[in-house]
This record gives C-alpha cells, structure tokens and sequence, in this order.
DNA sequence: GTCTATAAACAGATAGAC
DNA sequence: GTCTATCTGTTTATAGAC
C-alpha cells in the first residue's frame, strides 16, 4: 500500500488519500478550516464523504494531515540548504547568502503559484493556531527562522542566539510576508490588477534595500 | 432612538445594538465569520437570536456594522492627525513624525489591549476581504498610508505619490504589523509567555532602527 | 477501499406573541 | 423592541451494502 517505501506503484487508495490532501489544502487555505464542508472537500478530489472518514478519521485530522504533507514536501527541497549546508565564516560570503535567502523566500512567498496553496494554509495556521501549526511550526518555520539567524550572525557579527537577532530576522520576514497577507491593501492602494513578476521585483528590490541598509548601519556601529 | 444626535440617552434598542455589534466585533476577530455562529454572538450580547435580523437584518450586515463602527470609532480619535495637522515641509521634524507615527502603530498593534479586537476583526478582512473589508479600506487604510506617505517623502524628499514610496512605507507597515500576525510564532520561538509592553519595547527599537537606517540611506543617496 | 443512506446536531432566518 | 418557537437547510460522522 505505499508504506514500505515510495516506489510501489500508488494504489487506488493512496491516490484517493493524496488528492483529499490536495483539496483539502487548497480549500483550507482559501476560504479556511469553518467555511469548508467536508463535502465539498470530497467533491473536488472526485472522492466520496466518506473517505475523509476512512483515510484520516475526520476533519480535523485531515487538516493535521495536509499540514504534515507540507513539511515533508518542503524539506525534501529545503533540507540540504537548510540543516546540511554550513554557514559561511566569512561577513561577506554570509551577507550574500542572507540575501540570496530573502530573495527566494520573496520569491515563494508573492510570486510562486505552485506553492500558493502552501502558504495561504500555513498563514492562516499561523494567525489562528491549531494542532497543524505545532507540526508546521516545528517542522518547519523554527528551522527556517534559526538558519536565517546563524547567517546573520555570521554578516554582522552578532551572536546567533540573542534575542536581538531573533527579532531583527523577524523584521526581515515580517516585511515580506506582508505583501501576501496584506495582497488586497497593497493591489488595491497601487491600482495593480495582480502582483505579478514585475511588481514583485519592485518589493523585493525595496525589502532588500532595507534589509541591507539595516545590515551595514549594523556593522558601522560595531566593526 | 438616538438617531437625531449623540447626546440622547440610549434607548434599549441602541444598548442591544451597541452590544451586538461589539459580541460580533470580538468572536469574528477571535474565531472568524464562519466558526462564529448567530447563537453565540446574541448569548454574548445578552440578546436573543431574533435580535441580529431585527437590528441590522443578518449576519453578514452585522459583520459591515462592525467594520463601520471600527472605522467610526478610530476616525474620531485620529482624524485631527490624519487629515487636518499639515505635513512639515522640513525634513527633520519630518523624520521625527514618522518615527512618532510607527511608534504609535506599533503600540496600537502589538501591545493595546483596548483595541485587540479592531486590530484582529481587521486583519481577518485584510487576510479575506469581503464588503466589510471595503469600509475599512476606504474609511481607514487608505488614509493613514496617504498620510504616512506623504510624511516619508517630506523627510526623504522624494515624490510622495511614487510607488518606491508607496512600497517602502507598506515595508514600515509591514515590520510592525508582522508581530502581531505571527505572533504565536515569535513568542514561541522567543520563548515568550506573552508580548508585554516589555517585549513590544524591544520589538519597536528593532523595526525603529530599520525604518531609520533605510531612511539615512536613501538621503544619502539623494542628497 | 468505495460509496450511499441516514442519524443527530447545528446553522441562519423568520413569524408571531408579548 | 424583545423573545420564543419553529422552519428549512446544512453540517460531520457513521453504519452497512457492495
């Protein structure tokens, strides 16, 4: 059945349980976990009501299981730069990884529609936290967050663990990732129809700007 | 009825609207539109179900009265500021605005308790828009990024109405309004119990000290 | 493993007594 | 204006046929 490793040919019933994921995924994300009936869960994986029953043993479990697929789905691309790839000791070679870093998380988070239904899930976990958010948080976001740390760090010279750092890296994502929640009031506020290629380059570009600047006035101040 | 000014008692009929309004601001703000039903929010208020049809003629009317009773009660405290106090032509004392402006933000948004609410009703709308999303935008958004873009360009002396401008003070915006989105996040990976005034110290110096780093950045570059 | 039928609870809206 | 009773539809979960 798929649980021995993964190259079994999927049976029926992995296929059913994976498109429930992916529906389940996508209508979370959108309209969130209360506005979504279960049937309509079932209805876009050309499955039955009770399959969610079957495969997952309800709701609730479901979406503990969509949040677990995005941790497995993530890490298996995000592993080797994330936990095997060692931090550079040199500032330079550090601030040029920081920055490579932001640009592709800038770019995951306003650009990439693969992923889009990952990070609408994650930031709706992330505003009203539930069981998924512990598997998402730990799986995920810490070690993002700790990573980003240590390559700051290794830029301006700051000690990896203080809590000075850690907030200085959440200003950096903060600054990013509010150009995907706050999408409406951005689109709405500029007269843009959708942020696509050409206007993620300009918040980029801006975010970075930032970025960097708070990185050499770092620096100056202690050299 | 309360109708021909503000100074008449409230009747009954205003106390239970009053009340609904404000069960309906809080359970939306904590659990959202869907998961909140009618039920709760009239237990909440003291009132019968009936009482959500009568007033405002449904639920979803209920959430827009919400919206407008947000954007009602904010203007009254802030428009002197918003709209009628003249932007200063000289870009130090324009400096010292913005920075006052961020730093009021960042006590609304990550501390004040009083408004916890507002805040959290408002960035479900932001996260999902719907027509209470519209009176908010319109009534409030817009204004105070308006404001606060023309603040910037005084201090920075570029174009006000320039999309870098636009851009780089939704990134002012977005450091600030982060920690209070992702703030299970951040107290988690801070080891916080809670963000108290303490912690929101820490976390505005930090955001502070970008906003002024990116500011001296682009004045130099633009001397 | 799939699918249908159904149970039991709950939703929002409304009619009508007071 | 308040409040209750009720209508109509929908929800999740489950039992059982295939």
């Amino acid at each position: 059945m798929g649980k021995r490793d993964g190259q079994d040919a999927p049976s029926s019933g992995d296929r059913t349980r994976a498109a429930l994921i992916e529906a389940g995924l996508k209508l979370f994300g959108e309209k969130g976990f209360a506005a979504t009936s279960t049937r309509e869960i079932a209805a876009r994986a050309n499955a039955n009501i009770g399959s969610i029953a079957y495969h997952f043993g309800g709701k609730e479990k479901l979406r503990d299981a969509c949040a677990g697929h995005i941790v497995a789905t993530i890490r298996t691309i995000a592993d080797p730069v994330l936990e095997r790839l060692p931090v550079p000791a040199d500032p330079a070679t550090a601030e040029a990884q920081f920055r490579l870093a932001a640009e592709r998380m800038a770019g995951f988070m306003i650009a990439g529609p693969e992923v889009q239904d990952f990070v609408q899930f994650i930031l709706r976990e992330v505003q009203q936290p539930t069981r998924a958010f512990d598997i998402i948080y730990e799986g995920l976001i810490e070690a993002v967050h700790r990573r980003l740390c240590h390559v700051w760090a290794a830029a301006t010279g700051d000690d990896p663990d203080s809590e000075a750092t850690s907030i200085m890296v959440f200003t950096v994502i903060g600054q990013i990732v509010y150009f995907r929640i706050a999408r409406e009031v951005v689109m709405r506020r500029m007269g843009w129809r959708e942020i696509g290629p050409a206007q993620a380059r300009l918040i980029v570009t801006t975010a970075l700007d930032n970025v960097m600047a708070a990185l050499s006035a770092r620096r100056e101040r202690k050299p």
